[in-house]
DNA sequence: GTCGTAATCTTGACTAATTCAAGTTTATCG
DNA sequence: CGATAAACTTGAATTAGTCAAGATTACGAC
């Protein structure tokens, strides 16, 4: 890869990641798809930079999920999915019916924008707010969708 | 089983399911056993009623969670939870170690208890809060132990 | 520029949790 | 009591993700 500093190349080496092919095209894939599963992004990535494998995926995902480059959301019954906005406690809006994902700013502040009545001698360090629906599409057409991406 | 109508039996006849030994059993060890796993049920069914199949323990979480009887909860990273705690809106306090759970009381009222700034067109019917963290045992004792049921 | 080394990537086997499917059993209605 | 649809058993299949061993590559040191 050429000397150029892209922004991207910037925050690799800001994390004290190395700086490579997959990575770049990786986070770069994500901020044109975000909400992305790991098969979207695979197969994303392996048309722009000719192959990739997949566990490499999950290699460079792991890498900037620990390295705050990249946040992974999780809902329940869908395959996980990836975005580039971190560190602002957003939350999300998920159809039941597709996976698919809209974000949603945070209506009451800053992190954790919520804390639990009663914490159980727990330590906690993130409220996870999941708002879950049908989503246009979804409740429009015949709820078989699979998914759709963006 | 006896022609004896436990509170159980009347739930499950209020909802137009049939009376079985398993989905008694279930149910029963449920309302000891918050959430626990499909793997836990099916470990202290089978003891109590001689046994059972896991698939199952599945139909007949399944079918309860469909009769609102039952509510599963799927902590990302960790398999899925059941507990019998239905329509109250509560929210749960996850361990990031040990996956165990605890029920936390909404702070913020009725269902649904919050909701989304901007709906993108979404049809919203449930906002789920999870709250992360480690729970007493894991921050006291080192961080490995798997999990502890109750 | 090139060398050495640890980090990264490839390949492919493996696991955990869950679902699917075909056939058998059983709860409930008439 | 008998019919029948619902529920259960058994076992294979799928999905999403992890593990591990060896090959390759980025990048600091010389």
């Amino acid at each position: 890869m050429s000397r150029q500093t892209t922004p991207i190349v910037q925050q690799l080496r800001d994390r004290g990641l190395r700086v490579t092919a997959s990575r770049h095209a990786v986070l770069a894939w994500l901020v044109e798809h975000p909400h992305a599963t790991v098969e979207q992004v695979h197969a994303g990535v392996s048309q722009q930079i000719g192959s990739i494998s997949k566990q490499a995926v999950y290699d460079v995902l792991a890498a900037c999920i620990d390295a705050d480059l990249v946040q992974q959301i999780k809902p329940s019954g869908h395959p996980a999915r990836f975005e580039r906005r971190t560190g602002d406690n957003h939350h999300h809006l998920v159809c039941r019916s597709c996976g698919c994902i809209e974000d949603v700013d945070c209506v009451l502040g800053e992190k954790p924008c919520l804390t639990p009545g009663q914490d159980h001698g727990f330590e906690v360090d993130e409220a996870e707010v999941m708002f879950w629906g049908l989503c246009k599409s979804c409740r429009t057409h015949s709820p078989e969708t699979p998914d759709e991406g963006v």
